[in-house]
DNA sequence: TATACTCTACCTACCAGTAGGTAGAATTGC
DNA sequence: GCAATTCTACCTACTGGTAGGTAGAGTATA
């Protein structure tokens, strides 16, 4: 009486949430928080939109687990990464970047909800805001590893050069969506950090 | 009854639309396309929505004539500087989205509508590739200029940098949104030109 | 009087969110 | 072991509000 109602039940449980979030993700990072609806989500997943607020009370509580999603997921990464050498961490990084660029017209999600930042209502936009210099923290970082192992120059300027790649990704996503050229990212970063190296 | 209503009413003739045009940069800038309504204009503007179709027959209308504008005030600025030389000419380039980012939450126009893209009628998905490419053929050409001129490196490969330098401004201006430090996008424009000296 | 401009009044479609209900599975009390 | 109850995972039907857009009347100016 378990185990085979399991495997019919098991999968319709508590990740229908995980789908939606999954599926909002794919609306956000394609379309924008403002693009897409509770409506939107619903017919994609085959129910009816007020079930969606048994999951989420709000649309502005769904956009604040998406970012713990986006942040956890970082987070994750960034501990997977943490034996490589600082060059090959931030090879690692656009690595990321150019995966979600090659799922189409997706940019990076700090970049939505940056472009849709007045317009989040004010809980997310500090959660915007913490990610970001979540992110911005661990690129400060890396670079000052890179100084220490000699192969970056001692005399980079790691905050400068932290929010240069940060705008780089984030703006070069944008223009892959524009152009479609897959290798415009990758092709970028290289001349960027050409001039890191001692 | 003119001398007197002429300076109370002159302003109120056609450019209206200049008015409304106006008002619609500013949305867009900071609200992004499907963040303003039509309705939120006419608020503005002192006049019904119902009105506004009297100018523009639909928002996509609008849309496309908010981007001839930012066209052609973009042809007259490179007009404006075609006589200064390459380096100068970046750095013209530079203070334009400086004074942008002075204006507080406003970001660049085409990285706007490249976050919306996905939501934006056909003939601005035109429009909005158009302008992209009439921007990036200016900086490819200010760059082989330099090349001519000597002052750039002469294995610059103009077009990864034109569109390194599109991404930097265009995230930048991002960056600064969420930051609100004004000199962010100063620094890093500096940080990457330095490296197109020969 | 003609035309330029603005209005009221309305439309349909969609938005986020709420009220209240239900089938069935799980848990509890005896 | 079985009935009473509670919980899960949805549902239908609706609210108030906003979106873009239209028809046609009213008004001002030349």
């Amino acid at each position: 009486m378990n185990e085979k109602s399991n495997s019919l039940k098991n999968d319709s449980k508590a990740d229908k949430k995980r789908e939606a979030l999954q599926l909002a993700k794919t609306y956000l990072q394609t379309l924008g928080f403002n693009g897409f609806s509770f409506q939107t989500i619903a017919d994609s997943l085959g129910i009816r939109k007020a079930s969606l607020h048994y999951y989420f009370s709000s649309k502005e509580e769904m956009g604040l687990e998406l970012i713990k999603d986006y942040e956890s997921a970082y987070k994750l990464w960034s501990a997977k990464v943490a034996d490589l050498s600082a060059a090959q961490k931030l090879e690692k990084l656009v690595s990321m970047f150019l995966k979600i660029s090659e799922q189409g017209q997706y940019i990076c999600p700090t970049g939505v909800l940056t472009s849709d930042y007045n317009t989040l209502p004010a809980k997310m936009k500090k959660k915007v805001k913490d990610f970001h210099f979540m992110q911005r923290e661990w690129i400060i970082e890396t670079l000052e590893q890179g100084k220490k192992e000699r192969t970056f120059r001692q005399d980079l300027d790691t905050k400068i050069t932290a929010d240069l790649i940060m705008a780089t990704l984030q703006g070069g996503l944008q223009l892959m969506r524009l152009r479609g050229e897959k290798d415009i990212v990758k092709k970028m970063c290289h001349a960027v950090f050409e001039s890191f190296y001692a």
